[in-house]
DNA sequence: TAGATTGTTAATCGATTAACAATC
DNA sequence: TAGATTGTTAATCGATTAACAATC
């Protein structure tokens, strides 16, 4: 498969785009939209039709007509060229409520990661289960982790408790983590590590408010 | 003042960054840490010393002696660069477990913005609280987004009623928007709007960690 | 055919990194 | 002084935008 060549070039900001026109396909497609324009994604996302055209050009996806895309056939190539097909196992790391908020609202199965464990510290909710899945005490981590071959984790612990987490996570096998606790992680260079300081988005959006006023 | 000359030239990448350093800064002054490098900094946050002086250039902080910054006036030079000295009023709309969990954790008033309302459609939250913040019923929006003088809003709503959510309270004059559902919004130019589409965090960190694999 | 829209290259723009003299 | 580290300019790198021939 030369799929795997492809995928190893696409850069960060195109990455994030296609997986944003994906929930933009996933939309069209529920309204039945057959075709979109290069024009008409971009209007959706915000961008132009130029950059939407580049990034198709970096899918290397070419099955379009001189009158649009296929919204079904685009989404199934950024799904591919995202490797959505090769399903991942996921956990979430604390139960209160942003990793109950994860558990039952976001999507996975739709975009190719399965939810299979989620873990708290507070034992009067071991045993019981959320949105299907188990939830472990974070005792059983690197036990359950192992056997259900699982390769990313959520972290939604506490600050004090987020390194001491992400190590038994990471050497349990865990090789992705989307961390949303405060603090910064010391991690072996083969993990990959996203931020997600909810605090630091809401900062961004203040400072430019304020320039729009003044 | 000329600090708001200073802030108007400030680029989405590197308010970014200085929002983190903001956070980094506060863990060294909970550490009585009182004197950072450029290269200490840049280890913390995961980019190279050559940024983060470039960073401290935009922002015009030369107070800076040549063995490292004072931690506490980086900080304070940082936060009046962001404007987090005007407090901005802050609403949550959607008293989920996502809405909540940003009430309860999220340390708004460390950062420049007070939370003062939330709302949600279900009438037996109204009238109870929520992080010392009253919650309202949603049609309450636009009145009580006026009277607070409101100017931010998270939204944590179904994406069926964001778009709605959005009009309500975009009409009692909030200007900024950070968008949890997983929808795209349509607003007039003068909104700012952000995206925290959690699901396209989660295919990011898939993606990259595919090809670390292969 | 005329019109719409793509695929692709080239031009522009902005962001990151490197380099180094100046400073304490 | 020697060493550490900044402030600032220049060089590099990458990402976005523009342009337009090719296609249906």
């Amino acid at each position: 498969m030369d799929s795997d060549a492809i995928k190893g070039h696409l850069t960060g900001p195109v990455i994030r785009r296609l997986s944003e026109y994906l929930l933009i396909l996933d939309k069209l497609i529920i309204e039945e939209k057959e075709v979109v324009s290069s024009r008409e994604l971009a209007n959706n996302y915000g961008n132009n039709a130029s950059q939407v055209r580049q990034d198709m050009f970096h899918l290397h996806h070419t099955g379009a007509q001189s009158h649009g895309y296929e919204t079904r056939e685009l989404r199934a190539a950024i799904a591919d060229a995202l490797g959505l097909n090769v399903y991942k196992r996921l956990a979430i790391l604390g139960v209160g409520n942003l990793g109950r908020a994860i558990a039952m609202h976001v999507p996975f199965e739709d975009y190719g990661m399965k939810l299979v464990a989620a873990f708290d510290i507070d034992k009067n909710l071991s045993g019981s289960s959320i949105s299907g899945v188990p939830v472990y005490h974070t005792d059983n981590i690197q036990k359950v982790i192992k056997k259900e071959e699982i390769l990313l984790t959520a972290l939604c612990v506490p600050a004090e408790v987020a390194q001491q987490s992400a190590n038994q996570v990471i050497s349990a096998g865990v090789c992705g983590i989307l961390n949303y606790s405060r603090t910064r992680l010391k991690v072996p260079k083969h993990v990959a590590v996203h931020y997600e300081q909810i605090i630091c988005s809401f900062m961004q959006l203040s400072c430019q408010v304020q320039h729009k006023k003044s």
